[in-house]
DNA sequence: TTTATAATTGGAACCGGTTCCATTATTTAC
DNA sequence: GTAAATAATGGAACCGGTTCCAATTATAAA
């Protein structure tokens, strides 16, 4: 491999040189630039990334933190992510907040092991990062931020941090999701919650509350069913309400996973969705318009806000001034999977 | 930040009984040992990884490169990989083979990018890759092997490089499944495929097609239906079989996407599954339990491949010896998909 | 006790970039 | 044409580790 020394004495230039033409700041006369881009093309020269960060104290990396419970974010976001950082040649690295062995944590709460484990990524070389869900509490989050500011917040919101904080209006959107059902003429509303003890999952279940008490609903606890977004307890949580023999006519779900699994247990047992009982879901996965029914559900552009997410820390690493967006609008999408009742 | 060097003054001792500490090679007393410990601890101090990075020569990282059409590399996947590396602390870098913007490659067909493209992570700095998918030519990849020894293929195989490579028995599979549908009376069977320009979509729809050879089954032309793995294709492929008026009783379909698309699109059409039209998929994705029916399908212990390919790429990166495994058994899953029309 | 051998130890040199300053070449102003 | 200002250039010093060798100390053998 070539270094600069080489690419210098080929070209008949010092290293500085050399190095300026690199990082293309600094003046260098037309004559020498021809003169380094030669020598560096001949010597299929490619400068060392640990040099460069050693010296330069940047690590052209940025990390992604999520927990288990982080929810969706999939290989297509991820690679949005990664386009936009290609141009500045950053790489990614991605991280589990939930690994088990960081040495010595056998004392520690989950709390602190957050922390910890966040603290480590940024020792073990990356300018910023990405925390990715709101499974970890606003004070861990100041007293990270305090410590090394370069990060920011996916599908999470920090009230002391609203430039570094990007996430939907959770609330508006179970909001819409009731107020759909209640245009459609239900009122006798079921749900499967999400994890409560998640901040989205929670205001997406008060918006739908709230839906309701301005509508004059009333929901009896026998109607909520706490669910966990996969499909298990979506399936089980349908049954579930099937069992309290309190009637309802739809089921408002926190994913779209537990309203697939709710249709399937709803269906197995001899209902028909939407005739005798309508779903909403939340997300619009991919799957949605191919389930039986097709799903209606809330759209949100996910991989849009992890573009600006990206863009701000960006920004906030390489001191850029990239186009940043903190608002994403979240979409009803009608499908076939709630009926009408006023028809 | 405190450096070695501190610590070295710290402890009253040379930076090179630090380095030996750290490495935990080489030999100290206890004594000493003890003292350099303690001045870490007070010191708080945690080695700068591009310092190591660059006079080591080991970037204690290691790439995934994938395409968009590489299949299914999900994050419970990609956190079974980091959980291998972790005891090692080295990192995980992803990339996106599909990226455009990779300089000046106008003039450049597909391979010569894909090559490129994995150089250049090498050269960005890691020390071995996992190469995802089958979308990438054996020439190319024995040509990289032979500049990048550190590579190991993940659900691909070059027969050139048999220790490298990690897969299913995609022909198996394919003939298991057809098999499924002969022994449950089947006969008359189309199928949806996925992308047959690449290797294990071959491989399962070959596996298929001598099943049925095998068994002096005949597949008209017009009952094989090309699809590339999306819901979209297979929810059309399932309308584009019924169109052709060639009587069929079950299709095979390329994976559980076009699956579940094409019972939604049968369905839809008045056809019951399995009454009328039995579904086989290929994949066993979590959804697989929750469609309606249930998929029967066929499981492939995908996460275990990773890890076994993971491992022999730390072998080879960092001279280990972990134990690493080459046969990853399929498994035949029935659900409700699939009639018996022999009862 | 002396000598041979092995275990420890310190630190210079190095990895390949970036930065900064002193020096030289080139313009511009008058 | 000369002085002053500006542009271009070379290279030492540095970033924080690892490695290797020479020097020192401890241990074993005689």
């Amino acid at each position: 491999m070539a270094t600069i020394r080489d690419v210098a004495r080929l070209a008949g230039v010092g290293i500085g040189t050399v190095s300026r033409v690199l990082s293309e700041n600094g003046s260098v006369s037309q004559k020498t630039l021809t003169k380094v881009n030669d020598a560096m093309a001949a010597l299929n020269f490619t400068p060392n990334s640990s040099a460069r960060a050693l010296s330069s104290k940047k690590y052209n990396t940025i990390g992604i933190w999520g927990t288990e419970t982080s929810g969706e974010l999939d290989r297509k976001t991820l690679i949005k992510i990664e386009h936009e950082l290609e141009p500045f040649n950053i790489k990614i690295i991605v991280t589990d907040g939930d690994k088990k062995s960081t040495k010595n944590n056998t004392h520690n709460s989950p709390q602190t092991t957050h922390r910890k484990s966040i603290e480590n990524i940024f020792k073990s070389g990356c300018d910023g990062l990405i925390i990715w869900g709101s499974d970890i509490s606003a004070l861990e989050i100041i007293q990270i931020e305090n410590e090394y500011p370069n990060i920011v917040l996916l599908n999470n919101k920090v009230d002391l941090l609203p430039d570094k904080s990007f996430t939907f209006d959770h609330y508006q959107a179970g909001y819409f999701a009731a107020k759909n059902l209640i245009d459609n003429g239900h009122t006798k509303i079921a749900c499967i919650t999400g994890w409560l003890d998640v901040d989205d999952g929670n205001l997406r279940q008060q918006g739908f509350l709230d839906a309701l008490k301005d509508n004059n609903i009333d929901i009896p606890n026998t109607l909520i069913f706490e669910g966990n977004y996969t499909f298990r307890k979506g399936y089980e949580g349908a049954l579930h309400l099937l069992n309290q023999k309190t009637p309802f006519t739809a089921i408002f779900c926190g994913n779209d996973q537990s309203a697939m699994a709710a249709i399937s247990a709803l269906t197995k047992k001899g209902f028909n969705v939407p005739n005798d009982i309508s779903i909403m879901g939340y997300d619009d996965m991919n799957i949605a318009s191919y389930t039986l029914p097709p799903l209606s559900t809330i759209q949100m552009p996910f991989q849009k806000m992890a573009i600006s997410a990206t863009r701000r820390l960006l920004n906030l690493c390489y001191n850029l001034d990239l186009e940043v967006n903190y608002d994403f609008p979240i979409k009803l999408i009608n499908r076939e999977s709630v009926r009408n009742l006023k028809d």
